[in-house]
DNA sequence: ATCCAGGCTCCTG
DNA sequence: CAGGAGCATGGA
């Protein structure tokens, strides 16, 4: 990954990887009406983000006209300095994955019953991921055993509530609320925001712990996976589930897989033809195949409940 | 109306 | 330890 630097006329391109899925990468982004953390335009998806030297605006291109099979940002409120930036871009490479090489992912799907369907027509999608902890680990809860759509309500709630604003281009542009901002909150507040108690308890567990510092992504990634899980399910409210989504799509561990998901349950069922769900323990013969790339298995099986296939 | 939704905890037996 | 009830609300 070269560092990506800023053009005379404000560009900033990022060296994306030839085989990217750019059009499944923008209809992931683009699934929900009620997504408010960004917004899809075309080939491009505006979203605003907290740096060191303050929130910016990006207008990230996917493989737009003025940067061909690329990735590019456009900041539009303000050219930031260079490490704020470096920030932005960091953050982009992480978020629509353009650092990962999926070859033996890929070759493994080929020789796949369930999967090569999907990767076939899938063929170079990416792991979008939930680069802020806090961000993952709240929505993650939000959406245990609830409707996607309620989830995204959930979402824009707090969101609209408790994060903040930039404003820029003549609007609002949200941003997730801090750890302490919700640290500071009272289990009624989120309940007021039709959480249940359960997962208002949790979250503000969470958001607890991060502002003291005794829970962060730098110490998850340090300790490594296998003991990332345990660290999570030890919080009261998250499960294997809410660990292994959160392993998946924040830690970007290739191999974290949430067994226990319905949307992988029913993504397995239709490719097997079946009127019933597959039990846990056929999942769990059928996803072993697919080691060490399940969150890869799992994303794509997503990808597929929105397809023919 | 009834059932299920990108689960987790707690309580049985 | 495995199995099941309760949670709490919105969509289809």
């Amino acid at each position: 990954m070269t560092k990506a630097h800023l053009s005379p006329d404000g560009l900033m391109v990022l060296d994306t990887p030839g085989d990217y899925h750019f059009e499944e990468a923008l209809v992931y982004l683009n699934r929900s009406e009620s997504e408010c953390l960004h917004q899809v335009e075309g080939r491009t998806v505006y979203k605003a983000l907290h740096t060191s030297g303050g929130p910016v605006l990006m207008a990230i291109g996917l493989d737009t006209e003025e940067a061909r099979g690329a990735v590019s940002i456009r900041f539009r409120n303000g050219v930031p300095e260079p490490g704020p930036r470096e920030e932005a871009a960091r953050y982009v490479r992480e978020w629509l994955d353009l650092d990962t090489d999926i070859g033996e992912f890929l070759a493994l799907c080929a020789s796949d019953p369930i999967l090569a369907p999907i990767a076939d027509r899938n063929r170079g999608l990416r792991l979008i991921g939930v680069p802020s902890l806090l961000e993952a680990l709240c929505w993650t809860v939000a959406g245990q055993q609830i409707n996607l759509a309620f989830a995204y309500t959930l979402k824009k709630r707090l969101v609209e509530t408790y994060g903040t604003r930039l404003e820029a281009e003549g609007r609002e542009w949200r941003l997730f609320p801090g750890a302490q901002t919700l640290a500071a909150l009272e289990p009624s507040d989120l309940q007021a925001l039709q959480f249940t108690r359960s997962k208002s308890e949790t979250l503000l567990r969470v958001a607890r712990l991060i502002a003291g510092g005794e829970l962060s992504k730098e110490a998850l990634l340090l300790e490594g996976m296998s003991r990332a899980e345990p660290a999570l399910t030890s919080i009261k409210g998250i499960g294997p589930w809410t660990a292994n989504y959160v392993m998946m799509r924040c830690l970007r561990h290739p191999d974290a897989f949430p067994l226990t998901d319905v949307g992988v349950h029913h993504a397995i069922r239709r490719r097997l033809g079946r009127t019933e769900k597959p039990s846990l323990q056929e999942v769990e013969e059928l996803s072993a195949a697919w080691s060490p790339w399940r969150a890869y298995a799992t994303f794509y099986l997503w990808a597929s409940l929105a397809q023919d296939v």
